[in-house]
DNA sequence: TAGATAAGTGACCAATCGGTCATTTGTGTT
DNA sequence: AACACAAATGACCGATTGGTCACTTATCTA
């Protein structure tokens, strides 16, 4: 039918370089371990890819590798360093900066393979998931919390300290789950939303602070 | 050492009743695959009970079959039908009676085999977890959105429709997200949790209920 | 164009999986 | 104590698993 030197769609078969190959693996079992978990078997990922499973193990040592290679892949490329900055600049309200990156945050990573992938990992416990948390605890929580203590505070607010106050602490990872909650309705319970998410998650964040900046303190606040 | 009459601990290698065996398998199962997922192997299994796996085989029909009674214990056991009139109760405040859910809530189904079985099905998609979450959204979130729809609007306010409104459906999303969040940390991203869960759950519910009352309608909402 | 080298194949392996079955062992009944 | 039946066993089956290897095929280079 067409020419194989002109047939656009993927070299049928040809031999490929190496690093060409891996790239591709990489990409394809992303796709595949977020769908069938990480018990997916290599002959049906190799399937997918029209070669032979034992290509797999010409590229990587073994399958647990391969799953390494999967976590680079995702996770650490999707970390904006200019994020934990963003956070701090106070030229701006916290609300504002917040806003500004649970919507960057939530464009980056609420996508089908990064947000099974993780939850995946995460109950495989391969220690993974409670690294990248820690990223989200220090770069973002924490100073954020760090931040509405100081602002909010009146004179009479005790100084701030080094170590975050965690009542806010909580409360932010309450902002965090509600968020990102919106990603676990969507590919991991498979609730079909019709909602536009960058205006739930604005909605989120506002309601957030107005609760946080409007609320009084002294009710339902002191059994931290 | 001790006679086994009265040995209070699991009877050794005895034969069991059908209708004990079988409780016994099951309550075993859920623990089982909350730890290892549900490619848990049925001998393994077998071998926390002390017996061979065939007996599994004798009980149930298939792995399958094991696995939708394991659904069965875990889930349907834990809804308090109550609830679902505890949230329609005009004679108490919207945040109190949420409060009162939440907490309920979180007592009954903050937990290890509730919280990873839960997930875990959910990435395989038999369809329970929609089941499940179909549940809360026309008992709890939707007659919620509904009476906060209805309590804050002054006389200018709409009408109340069949419909349950979306802008305040999507609001107490983010609430159930906020607190089921608390769990998923805990139970399957293994973050150790100092916090006072009930404390906690308190806090979340007191802070948006201080957003969704006090903030203005008015900004950042227009886009739902 | 011929040889060298890298890429890909398919058969194979040992371990593991869900599931079955003839047989043995325990237990309530008479 | 003897019988009958239920419970449990362990060997076995066929399919599937991650992984290997000798061999074939494609591509680069001289």
């Amino acid at each position: 039918m067409s020419d194989p030197k002109t047939d656009t769609g993927r070299p049928r078969r040809k031999n490929m370089r190496a690093a060409e190959r891996e790239k591709l693996i990489v990409e394809e079992a992303v796709r595949f371990f977020a769908e069938s978990g990480f018990e997916g078997q290599t002959r049906e990922l190799a399937k997918r890819m029209g070669v032979s499973h034992a290509v797999i193990y010409r590229h990587f040592d073994s399958k647990d590798a391969l799953i390494e290679r999967v976590y680079d892949h995702v996770y650490l490329k999707r970390w904006n360093p200019e994020w934990e900055q963003l956070i701090l600049d106070r030229d701006r309200p916290l609300q504002e900066r917040l806003t500004q990156f649970y919507v960057a945050y939530a464009e980056r990573v609420f996508d089908y393979d990064w947000v099974r992938l993780f939850v995946s990992s995460g109950l495989k416990s391969y220690g993974l998931t409670e690294r990248y948390l820690d990223i989200i605890r220090t770069r973002i929580i924490e100073p954020a919390a760090q931040e509405l203590r100081e602002s909010r505070g009146g004179p009479e607010a005790p100084p701030p300290s080094d170590t975050p106050p965690a009542e806010e602490v909580e409360l932010f990872w309450g902002l965090h789950g509600a968020v990102f909650y919106i990603a676990i309705r969507k590919y991991v319970y498979n609730i079909p939303l019709e909602i536009n998410v960058e205006a739930t998650v604005r909605a989120t964040v506002a309601n957030f602070f107005e609760g946080v900046l409007h609320g009084t303190r002294q009710t339902n606040r002191q059994e931290f």
